[in-house]
DNA sequence: ATATTGACTTTAGTTTTCAAAAATTCAAAA
DNA sequence: TTTTGAATTTTTGAAAACTAAAGTCAATAT
């Protein structure tokens, strides 16, 4: 890996835990330059401008995510398992990089077309993924779909509706704590438990 | 009817065609006045702020819909059925009062306490009636739940998820046309079939 | 006494202005 | 080719000025 990589990983990084705790908006080029010990005018060598940098975190911690799963996918096992290792997956990756998603939480318009493309990217990204372990189960013939791609949006819309549901009831939308994580991942897994159940094969 | 109760109705009317079709913000005291010949001064002898008779408004629309819904249940049938009917309810009041609902839609904080008391009520009656349904699928031993309450909430949350799920998708997120509501219901009647399925008693 | 109003006051929301902060560029240096 | 300090442009946010709408009330009509 050349010294180029090395240093567009280290801005990277650093506007990683930037965005991650203080989102998009309150974090400041100079501020990541700073915690660099670079020149403000270096990020820009690297990344044409801010919302490039901030897309390039947001993938990169989609990547992460999407990883881990496959990981777990590969290693084969039941396929109710793999679904619900990958949603604490992705609760665990909210929580840790939440205002990150801030402008997938709040319902943002006029957002910059760049990261309007990058969050539908990675939306289709998680679709594809549930996919994927939908058709696990299939070919187990442990469930039956009729419809793989509908069925896994269908089911990505009911776990963002427990999220949207759970937060909209408190005050404290600003920063959900542990324990309103944990609350939605409860409502989660037993959403998914009944949702696979009625997928199931036998009773067609 | 008194004259009095019968002037308090007019009002009510006009301000929930106001309100249904322009939202709270975009419609004046004024202009519901206008609308009936009555004076401005009129309308705040019958209801003592703005927020009073949005709230008016907004709980006279609920009841319609409940009770449409309760006038299916007392007609019997199959709990599925019921259950379907009462999303067809949901969808076509929301639709034909779309901007009543703004609040519901968008997630803005800060509401007044009046609101925020009014719309968490509808909440309780919306999971109470779905508490209902589902109940009637329980003793007619067609599903079995636990946690009756816990369950209702979880449909309820997945149902608003497709909602947001595809308006997300789209620009247009200030007014849904006629096919995307559409696209709405049918997601969620799949989502509902799917739900209910993954409910049924035999499979414990 | 109850219902109704026009005129008035208060409040909330919008627009404008302008300085500070932040983004972005660039010519020069390492 | 990488890096920077300084310059330039753009965005943001607070304060002031303005406007429209909410809300009040004393007087009037029924």
């Amino acid at each position: 890996m050349g010294n180029a990589d090395v240093k567009r990983i280290k801005i990277l990084e650093a506007a990683t835990r930037r965005f991650a705790h203080f989102g998009m908006a309150k974090t400041t080029m100079s501020e990541i330059a700073k915690d660099l010990n670079f020149s403000k005018a270096l990020l820009y060598y690297y990344f044409p401008d801010k919302n490039s940098l901030y897309s390039a975190v947001f993938e990169y911690v989609i990547d992460k995510m999407i990883e881990e799963i496959e990981t777990v996918i590969d290693k084969g096992g039941n396929f109710e398992e793999i679904m619900m290792y990958s949603i604490d997956m992705r609760v665990k990756a909210i929580n840790q990089y939440y205002n990150l998603f801030e402008y997938t939480m709040k319902m943002v318009k006029e957002l910059p077309d760049e990261l309007e493309q990058v969050f539908k990217e990675s939306y289709l990204r998680e679709v594809e993924i549930i996919e994927k372990i939908l058709k696990i189960g299939i070919d187990a013939q442990e469930i039956q779909v009729d419809d793989l791609n509908e069925t896994a949006r269908i089911l990505l819309y009911s776990l963002f509706g427990m999220r949207m549901g759970i937060l909209k009831d408190m005050k404290n939308m600003l920063f959900p704590t542990k324990e309103e994580f944990d609350h939605i991942l409860s409502l989660q897994k037993k959403m998914m438990k009944i949702f696979l159940n009625g997928l199931r094969y036998q009773q067609r």
